[in-house]
DNA sequence: TGTGTATTTAAGATTTGACTTAATTTAGTC
DNA sequence: GACTAAATTAAGTCAAATCTTAAATACACA
C-alpha cells in the first residue's frame, strides 16, 4: 500500500485535488506552487508508482490526470477494516463507542 | 489530513488492521512486532494524534479500539476527489480512460 | 510502603524524505 | 543542424521520522 505514502505529503494531496477537477500538464501543475520544477517532477513521479495519477504525452508537455487504480485500492483497503470492524461490535463495545459508563473489566496482573 | 501521515507507516497501518478484529492492549500489540516497546507506544501516539484509535485505561493496561473518527475523515476526503472528478468526466476523458485511441490534441508551444 | 507489571516519556543515533541547482532528455521550430 | 521549451534525472544538503536504551509514571497487591 503504497497509496498512503504518496498521500501522505500535503503537496501530493494538493495535486491530487487538482487533478480532480481536470487533467493538467506537470508546468501547469507546478504554477500552482512555490517550489521548483524538479520537485513537482518528483512528487509526480510518487504519484505515478502509486497508481494516483496517469501521463499521457503530448509533445513536450507531460499531461497529467488521476488513475482510478489508485483510489480504489485505498477505498478497497478502508472498506476492508469497516468490514471487520463492524462485524466484531457488539453491544458492548457500542456503548463503549459512545462513551457511556464502561463495565470496567479488571484483571490481575 | 493527518491521518494519511498516520497510515503512512506500515506498521501503523498494521495495528489498526489489528485493532478491526477488536480491542488490544498495548503490550499484545507489540507482541505482533519485533521491536520495542516504546517504538509501539510512539506508533500508537500517532495514531492516536489522528483520532484513528482510542484508548481505554483498564489497571496498568492500555487498551486500545479503533476509532471512527480517523477513518470517517478519509473517506471524506476520497469521497470528496470522486466527487469532484466524476463530475468532470466527459465523453473524452472515458474514452481515454479505456485506452482507447486518443484524440491527441497538439498545441504549438 | 515496597515490589512487579504495563506503559509512556526522554534523549540520542540512524535512516528516510523533500528540496535545491546543475545537467540531460525529448520535441518542435527556424 | 542550432535554438528554445518542457520536463526529468542526478547529486548533494537539510529536516523529519523511526528506532534504540534508559529513566519516569501509574497501578495493584502483599
Amino acid at each position: 500500500m503504497v497509496t498512503f505514502t504518496a498521500l501522505a505529503d500535503p503537496k501530493r494531496r494538493r495535486i491530487v485535488e487538482l487533478l480532480a477537477t481536470g487533467e493538467m500538464a506537470a508546468g501547469e501543475i507546478n504554477k500552482h506552487f512555490r517550489v521548483s520544477g524538479p520537485a513537482i517532477s518528483q512528487h509526480l513521479k510518487v504519484l505515478r508508482e502509486a497508481h494516483l495519477v496517469r501521463v499521457r504525452v503530448d509533445a513536450q508537455r507531460r499531461v497529467y490526470s488521476l488513475d482510478p487504480k489508485g483510489l480504489d485500492e485505498l477505498e478497497e483497503w478502508l472498506m476492508g477494516i469497516r468490514k471487520f470492524w463492524s462485524g466484531r461490535l457488539d453491544a458492548l463495545e457500542r456503548a463503549l463507542r459512545a462513551d457511556l459508563p464502561p463495565e470496567s473489566k479488571k484483571r490481575k496482573p
